[in-house]
RNA sequence: GCUCUCGUAGUUCAACGGAUAGAAUGCCUCCCUCCGAAGGAGGUGAUGCAGGUUCAAUUCCUGCCGAGAGCACCA
């Protein structure tokens, strides 16, 4: 469907010409609303801007032109049914039977490969996301940058890209010392280990800022932790961080995430702190016995990067790890996914490595996501108030089970089943608004299983799943070469699916692929719903089912690329 | 105080400067003898305020009001 828009644009083009018009920037889209037809295009406005002359005159001339020579010697005639002008002067291209016959046989024929694109081929490109920190749970807000940070990954893949995936955690610092002083004085009781350093981070928080004594301690601890000086902490350390690191993989595992590195604040601490030393008049200045980085006359602020203690803060770790990163692959692009609460703070960041080395600056982006917010406000694990990501699955897994109570499952099937609705129901909730926008999380409203929803989506695949299976028994082929004189919404929308994801993908945008999505799932549900499918008499029954299959195809495709599962049976 | 986001139906979200501002949910009607009702059809209802640029503004600019985030040794 690409190739039409680049013809269509052609043909204008030299229709202009032979209408002796200047040439000038206008778009072609495809208008939300299908009765406008396939693609639209305002060049007639944008040209009556230009000439002072009316663009519904110029629209009617431009399609004239169009009706005869140019369309006909690109042979396209035969998939343009017909051109219209509708005030204020847009002109609408509505395409011909054939034209979908002929895309409904290259989706059914490419499968998961229709979609691809090329837009980044061959680029080499680390993103890095969801970022938790060992001995701190896994709360919703990692959830979010990792079901955001997974689509885009697979997006970017999908047009090409050889994408790796990277994860970096806060191994050292404060947090870590307030879980083992925390995890010391803590009764152990019978909940899980990963359950037992929630509450030791929480105990040692409170502890912390309550108490200057503990607070002394605290600090002690943290620099034996820096200094491994301390037997029984190391032991404690290494076993707490192992307990972190398996007990996240758990949830990678279940939200579809496999990481390709995985880089610790230990290493790029360091690294970060000798780049900053190297780098004292040039880029850094001694201010109160700290390092900082004026950031004022790039209009941006100062910011620590070693702090007084001669420990490199987070800037500093920031700054070493974009290194390692190349270090380890060296990439194109690096890419950068976080909370939007630390965006002004990686501004300072990429000012100072572009100081330091434009080169690495120049392929460095960062993407924000918003926050997911409680109605009661922030989310807090000093204060012990966070959702974990694995007790939100469990809530919704149960609503899950309970809407099936009466289905007919082997328990195994059921299992698996509701952990696929489940783990849909959270994503869409995540990726169906625009990125970099808050969310105010209520558990039970904002996760829906209807109407606009993650099952939603899964559910129109079911249903086509059962429709061709049941054609599958009745013994009735599949052709797209019969089609009936009406062409439906769902064909028409069928062909966008390419060109959606080169968008989604460009803008790092993927609530874009999920209202395509939704709609193409309402298309497929009003078409399922009007008429019979699987209808032996009927010879326009292999094309309904033609239909059927392309529409599953691209569900499914859809779906995998925002990391949302597709169970067969739901 | 300064900087950056953001104000759209009762609620949660869309809208690449364009056409009658789309969905979902809520509430009110209908639709299972028919491939799965987690569904379909219809009704209800919105651009914070005031200016400006444009043939055309939810979108761009200015001011005001309101919400959130960030602003030196946490990450």
């Amino acid at each position: 469907m690409i190739e039409i828009e680049k013809i269509i644009r052609d043909s204008i083009t030299s229709a202009l010409g032979g209408l002796n018009l200047p040439t000038t920037d206008f778009t072609i889209e495809h208008p939300d609303d299908l009765t406008r037809g396939d693609y639209a295009t305002n060049v007639a406005l944008m040209l009556g801007k230009e000439t002072k002359k009316n663009p519904m005159e110029i629209a009617e001339k431009i399609a004239d032109k169009l009706k005869v020579a140019p369309l006909e010697s690109l042979k396209v005639r035969p998939w343009l049914e017909r051109v219209e002008v509708v005030a204020p002067g847009f002109l609408n291209f509505f395409l011909t039977p054939e034209f979908f016959t002929s895309e409904m046989s290259l989706i059914i024929a490419q499968g998961d490969k229709y979609g691809e694109g090329i837009t980044e081929r061959s680029k080499r490109v680390m993103i890095e996301y969801t970022d938790p920190n060992p001995f701190k749970e896994f709360h919703i807000g990692h959830l979010m940058s990792n079901t955001i940070g997974e689509a885009i990954s697979r997006l970017v893949a999908s047009q090409g890209a050889e994408v790796k995936r990277a994860c970096y955690q806060g191994d050292v610092g404060l947090h870590v010392a307030k879980a083992i002083w925390g995890r010391l004085k803590l009764k152990t009781q019978n909940a899980k280990e990963i359950e037992e350093w929630g509450k030791a981070y929480t105990l040692g928080s409170k502890a912390y800022e309550n108490d200057e004594a503990t607070r002394q301690e605290i600090v002690d601890f943290n620099k034996k932790i820096y200094e491994r000086s301390d037997k029984s902490i190391n032991d404690l350390y290494d076993a707490g961080k192992k307990v972190s690191l398996d007990y996240f993989e758990t949830i990678y595992r279940r939200l579809g995430t496999k990481f390709d590195f995985y880089f610790f604040e230990s290493e790029s601490g360091q690294f970060g702190k000798k780049l900053v030393e190297e780098n004292v008049v040039k880029v850094f200045e001694k201010s109160d016995g700290a390092m900082v980085f004026k950031g004022e006359k790039y209009n941006l602020h100062t910011r620590v990067f070693i702090n007084a203690d001669d420990l490199p803060t987070y800037e500093a770790k920031e700054l070493g790890l974009a290194k390692i990163k190349y270090d380890r692959y060296p990439y194109d692009q690096s890419i950068v996914i976080t909370g939007n609460e630390v965006k002004d703070y990686f501004r300072v960041l990429l000012k100072a490595l572009e100081l330091i080395s434009p080169a690495l600056a120049e392929k460095t982006l960062h993407l924000t996501h918003g926050m997911l917010r409680l109605p009661t406000g922030k989310m807090s694990s000093r204060v012990g108030n966070v959702v974990t990501a694995e007790s939100l699955l469990d809530e919704v897994k149960s609503v899950v089970k309970l809407k099936i109570a009466e289905r007919d499952f082997t328990l195994g099937e059921q299992e698996a089943m509701v952990e696929a609705v489940a783990v849909a129901a959270i994503k869409y909730s995540i990726l169906k608004q625009a990125p970099g926008r808050n969310i105010i999380f209520d558990l039970g409203r904002s996760v829906s299983l209807e109407g606009d929803s993650g099952p939603y989506l899964q559910y129109a695949y079911v249903r086509a799943q059962a429709v061709l299976a049941k054609a599958n028994a009745e013994n009735i082929q599949v052709d797209p070469e019969i089609p009936p004189a009406e062409i439906s919404d769902l064909e028409r929308r069928l062909g966008r699916f390419p060109e959606v994801v080169a968008r989604a993908t460009r803008l790092y945008a993927p609530n874009l692929l999920v209202t395509y999505l939704t709609e193409l799932a309402a298309s497929f549900n009003t078409y399922y719903a009007t008429q019979k499918i699987v209808d032996a008499g009927d010879p326009h029954a292999p094309y309904r089912l033609a239909t059927t299959l392309a529409f599953s195809h691209l569900m499914k495709s859809g779906l995998t690329l925002l990391a949302i599962p597709t169970p067969e049976r739901m």
